[in-house]
DNA sequence: CGACTGGCTGCTAACGTTTGCAGCAATAGT
DNA sequence: ACTATTGCTGCAAACGTTAGCAGCCAGTCG
């Protein structure tokens, strides 16, 4: 079905390696013959054998990508960086999904792996050990989450959590509420942690609720409990349990930023459906994704080994919208 | 590095065909050496090298989707269907998006029918005859757009769109306002007929506006634009048009269901963040993903052609939420 | 004028599988 | 007891490419 090289070098009465040659290390050969070769490829539509190359060369010329949830509008942003990064580069990318399924993943990237040449594994749930012994199986860079030597691409949220927790003082709050993400996840602890080192140097009181999902409906679920909990300010795990807060707050007749102050994390586009329009912290999505590509291609070319395992750290900046004002005095 | 089938026959001291077959074809193998070979690869942690199966065989074991636009909430459940429906049967999923940039969408489908087996293509902008010209060269099964002589996954807006109307109408409208997604879009035509057969029938004015590209932020500019058009009812292109409309409305006090009807299509998730939440009109995404990859799949086991390019067609029907309500007494 | 160099090309092995064909026991059939 | 048959295994070719090695011709230098 396919044309192959000995097609074409039956065409430009050569052999097979003059034709390789020509298409792929042009240098080696005659100017003349290799113009004749490629113009004859051309004309035939050869297109070289995927399979052919990858078995001798070892290298399949794409990178596994797995992703959480590709229905949480925080991954997507980062999926078409990573998309346009690779192609750029000329990797095509396998895409997994595990659904939030945290037992899956390790068997997920493992078929991923085994057909490519690296992977690019958003993980916040997998536990350490595991996510170790992929590393150490393939090339990997892990987006959003810090594994010990291995390579990471990772949001620095401290930056953007204390301009947060200051923009919310000023506005007169005196106690935050966190709504946590799940338990596991590893930017959870990081922007726990964060929040309760902001909160403690600027002496304002923490409180928190959950695990919520990092879904709509939990959001929905975590506006009644904090409201009934009396809190003034939340910031929220994530977007999605922020939007699912302000959408409940309204349907009870408030107003995120008068009766509660919302903040979100991730900014993700879709904080502009709400009203008011959601104040978050602002990750750079599209820098997350090329910077994992980045550093992935540049193990693979450095020999698998060797390089000492950098981790990329992304700073985050407090985005202000409509959802934050000043607290009720009422319910101080 | 990686073990071969080499290696197993050594350590079985058997032939490499024997330990092929005990492997692939366990019928043509005595079954204690079958055992035998079974463990013995396992604890060596034998993987078979795609590339080389690939070479054979002439099959890849992948499939390509092309989508426009990741970010857009109408996709990712489709995509999310497509991956575990293709996992289980075995199939990678190569993943291309094409940033709703009509022009560069058949040379990426191109490349990834290139180290692919099929693919499932979701092109409303490229023109028809390009999309054919690719289904001549791969298989292929186009979603959410119907291509002659390919194979198709389309959603049959009829129903549901009727059923829109009928609604509005009970409700006391006596004229809608389409607000057009873009003009080349196939399911924008489909829409725009199917709304303008069941507006007549049901004998109420249609009007329209736009162009609009299925953005949150094209929605916005529509609100104004309805707005002072004096309509009391909209239906959008998608959720995404009729949710930025339904943020401008609230922005500029007014209230979907009160002032203005809003109804989008597609049912997406993020429906449920609006307030009110969104009248909107269900696709079975789900659907449209596991019937695109069973339509292919079954292209592939029968032998290329012959087939006879089937389109299946999904029903539409109304969820009614929130944003839609009586038509007011003084704008009507 | 002979040897050497260098540019170009062809032969061949190798990558790891699958698969048709042949070999070879052991069993069954006559 | 001899052939047919069956069940299992091994050999070798093939898939399409790359790359090391050797060959060849022309030109250059001594």
């Amino acid at each position: 079905m396919a044309v192959t090289l000995a097609e074409v070098a039956a065409a430009c009465r050569v052999s097979i390696s003059t034709v390789s040659r020509a298409l792929s290390d042009p240098d080696k050969v005659n100017p003349q013959t290799r113009a004749r070769i490629e113009r004859i490829a051309q004309q035939l539509g050869y297109a070289p054998s995927r399979a052919a190359r990858s078995l001798v060369s070892g290298r399949t010329d794409a990178i596994g990508l797995l992703v959480p949830d590709i229905a949480n509008p925080f991954f997507p942003p980062i999926m078409k960086s990573v998309l346009s990064r690779a192609r750029d580069k000329g990797y095509a990318v396998l895409l997994a999904d595990s659904d939030e399924h945290a037992a899956d993943e390790s068997e997920l990237a493992r078929d991923l792996g085994r057909q490519a040449d690296g992977l690019v594994i958003a993980s916040p749930r997998t536990g350490e050990t595991e996510l170790a012994e992929l590393a150490a199986q393939f090339p990997v860079v892990f987006v959003n989450r810090e594994v010990a030597k291995a390579e990471n691409v990772v949001i620095d949220e401290t930056e953007g959590i204390r301009e947060a927790v200051e923009h919310l003082v000023a506005l007169g709050h005196r106690q935050i509420c966190y709504l946590a993400g799940p338990r596991r996840s590893w930017s959870n602890q990081q922007r726990r942690t964060a929040l309760a080192r902001a909160c403690t140097e600027l002496g304002i009181e923490l409180t928190e609720l959950g695990p919520f999902e990092p879904q709509i409906q939990a959001g929905l679920r975590a506006a009644d409990l904090a409201h009934s909990g009396g809190a003034t300010a939340v910031i929220a795990y994530d977007d999605l349990i922020a939007l699912g807060m302000m959408a409940r707050l309204t349907e009870r007749g408030m107003q995120a930023g008068r009766e509660i102050s919302v903040i979100g994390i991730d900014d993700s586009p879709m904080s502009a459906v709400a009203h008011p329009m959601l104040t978050s912290i602002h990750v750079p999505a599209a820098e997350l994704g090329s910077a994992a590509v980045d550093l992935l291609l540049a193990r693979l070319r450095s020999g698998e080994s060797s390089a000492p395992a950098r981790t990329v750290r992304l700073e985050t900046r407090l985005v202000i919208r409509g959802s934050t004002g000043p607290a009720p005095v009422d319910r101080r």
